[in-house]
DNA sequence: TTGGCAAACTGGTCTGAACCAGATGCTCGA
DNA sequence: TCGAGCATCTGGTTCAGACCAGTTTGCCAA
């Protein structure tokens, strides 16, 4: 019930941790950095570590929230707690899709379509893609995975004026090289914004991630070489799962 | 101490929330943008809420954290819960300083200087420089804050070589004026990189952040027109604070 | 061998209680 | 008037126990 006064060691600030938590995690992340727990590894169990280590499980959960903070393991709910994989390296200024860059980093992607629709374009798409309200657009929403794990989910919208029958091919591959091979569509500029956010609602469950969880939104628009906007995209990424690289000229 | 099956709508699924703490964030996200509650405006204590809605305090708190991910609101440490202001939008593609784009949106930036040091390179450094094992490079820590709030903190790197006596300048301004006007030095690329991640440790604590809050981490290296390394530059961001925005060419 | 079901397991949610330590505000004495 | 100091308030940490709802597993029947 107390607080048991750390007295472990010489320099309570410096090694000793304060906060149990912190120890625990402390512990765990050493675990993983020595290789005893490998990527995609899992844990042992909450109740476990609570007769390991003698602490409430509150107390427990308060160390693994923080490692998955810091992008070492993640949950899978009601499974258990498992150890990151390294993240996705993103260069938004390649365009090369999702599905090349992932496997160029000796990782394995895969795409799963969730959704698939045509519908007139509202006032803001209508904006964006300078075309009339009500034009046709096509919407597709895609889930992503690297090596067996979604990582993100995306909202895309393609101007169904250039894209004709877009949606009847097969989505679950690369998006990038249908637009190029079947409409001669390539990006010349991309206009790209992002936020840390929460995945929450849809996102979340598609990600099988507990809402409220730390995530990357990422909002892209493609111009081609005409400056004609090709694509509007909504990417919200797993925290860990990616890391941003960008290499670029200053105005 | 039952779930008290939430009854008070006509949908059970739409508006009432199956888990209470969503229902208590939802309670308070409709408070904040009906604008009852405004940015920097404080929200009742924990124990307040706990008799107002006849919660368990850890029930609350989980609310709270889950606006906290949202970036709605943020903690000042045993002080309380505020509305969060609106994130700064930060264009890593631009050259000017942080004065000047904070400024440019209407909000009054700060910087504080936390330490400075002239120090040999270590092989790391001496790598991104490219300059010898032992080189003379300025380290320079800074805590950066917007209406008063930190939003961040950075560490940069400056090779002193073309910098002399750099550091016996007011660093507490724009970095970059003092570049351009005092060494003639401007920045012509970028090279940048960024994880969502966790703050802990020393950026936690010059955040007044508890220690494992999201945030988001951005390196950059800056060249000048010969392709020289100019800059090197680790900033650890408040995840609410700010929003990134690029324009960029495709490669 | 295989399919399905049930038990066991795991994380998710919630309660309620206690004590700690920094922030804040108020009071009282100099 | 003003500063020191204390009381109070606030979030931070930890404990212990309970029940819920998907996941996993292993057994048994077809």
């Amino acid at each position: 019930m107390e607080k048991a006064a750390d007295t472990t060691g010489a320099s309570p600030a410096d090694t000793a941790e304060s906060r149990q938590y912190l120890g625990l995690r402390d512990g765990i992340a050493a675990r993983i950095a020595a290789g005893d727990l490998k990527p995609g590894d899992k844990l042992p169990s909450e109740r476990q570590l609570q007769g390991e280590f003698a602490l409430a499980r509150g107390t427990i959960r308060e160390a693994l929230f923080l490692l998955e903070a810091e992008g070492a393991i993640f949950r899978r709910d009601r499974s258990g707690w498992y150890v990151s994989p390294p993240p996705v390296v993103y260069d938004p200024t390649r365009w090369e899709g999702f599905m090349s860059y992932v496997e160029a980093q000796g990782r394995v992607p895969s795409t799963h379509t969730i959704s698939t629709a045509t519908i007139p374009a509202d006032p803001l798409l209508s904006d964006i893609f300078a075309r009339p309200l009500g034009a046709p657009l096509h919407h597709i929403r895609r889930l992503r995975s690297v090596d067996g794990r979604a990582v993100l989910v995306e909202k895309l919208v393609v101007d169904a004026a250039i894209t004709p029958g877009l949606i009847e091919f097969d989505l679950n591959t690369s998006l990038t090289a249908i637009l190029k091979r079947n409409f001669g569509i390539t990006v010349a500029r991309n206009q790209i914004s992002m936020q840390p956010c929460a995945l929450t609602g849809d996102e979340a469950v598609d990600l099988r991630q507990k809402s409220g969880l730390p995530g990357l939104a990422l909002q892209r628009v493609s111009y081609d070489g005409h400056g004609r906007v090709v694509e509007y995209d909504h990417e919200y990424w797993r925290h860990d799962a990616v890391q941003i690289n960008v290499d670029l000229r200053v105005r």
